[in-house]
DNA sequence: TGCTAGATGATACACAGTCTCAGGTGGATC
DNA sequence: GATCCACCTGAGACTGTGTATCATCTAGCA
């Protein structure tokens, strides 16, 4: 749950023109607790009767990513998905059965990664840490529940 | 480069049959220095004149994920792709120019994931770390040249 | 109130990955 | 070696994600 204001001021401020879909966009998105995946947003969008082209979909959600107000994750078995976060280096844990998703700062990983560079010779330009698990309440709720 | 010879002994350990298309996609994966993905795998079969069908292909990486022989791992852009390597539990640099890839172990990074999990309360089940820069060699190399 | 670069949606497209199903084959058994 | 069947295969249809194209529209500025 975010401010729909605080994305719409992120596209804004990068000079992103501010237009009835983007709105919306925004709008859906800020409603989101934890990760979401484009045709979930197009679908939303469609279930509230707001008519938003799927294009234009993901092209918000690639200038939302551009302006670091969403992120894009890789969801184990291969798709996609983003979460709306902080602008800051930071890595996310998701829970594997409710979506919700805890950002993580990447303090002593930053570290870790730079021995590995010095260590294997390579020069690394970017690295991606994702956790998955369960959440608090998903650990508490009974096994087979949704 | 690996030996083909341990990707098959792998499937045939598991239980799964030694079939012609199964030995032809193991000789391949053993044959690649990087990280490659499904469609190349198919490609360099065409190729060599080997007929092996497509759906083949992705059924055998399959395989080979699952037994633990290959890994398969996020190109940063949204693609997949998969890394011949050793069963333990460990990451990979990738070179992000020639796709040459090397394992790093897991080491000081299981202790940084159970802090995680400490903190968030999450019970993480999953993780994955990926790196990617450029090789030594890459590095050397001029700057356009390929 | 124009004007125009930038944005939109429809549609077509490219591509990864999965599914189905009729036919083929490894390898165990005799 | 011949038999057999569970497992495997390829062809092709299908699904879903993401991108490209292009005629039309509009936000924001003068
Ligand atoms: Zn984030
Ligand atoms: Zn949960
Ligand atoms: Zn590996
Ligand atoms: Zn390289």
């Amino acid at each position: 749950m975010t401010d729909p204001l605080a994305l719409v001021n992120a596209l804004d401020d990068a000079g992103y023109r501010l237009t009835a879909p983007r709105r919306s966009v925004a709008e859906i998105v800020a409603g989101r607790a934890g990760h979401f995946t484009a045709a979930e947003i197009a679908a939303e969008a469609r279930a509230r009767g707001i008519h938003v082209g799927r294009a234009t979909v993901f092209r918000t959600l690639d200038a939302l990513e551009r302006v670091e107000a969403v992120e894009r994750i890789d969801i184990p078995g291969g798709g996609h998905a983003y979460v709306a976060c902080e602008p800051a280096h930071h890595h996310h844990v998701v829970c594997s059965r409710c979506g919700r998703s805890v950002e993580v700062e990447d303090g002593r990983l930053a570290a870790l990664v730079r021995s590995i560079g010095r260590r294997t010779g390579y020069r690394i330009d970017e690295h991606r840490l994702e956790l998955y698990g369960l959440c608090t309440a998903c650990q508490a709720a009974p096994e087979g529940s949704r």
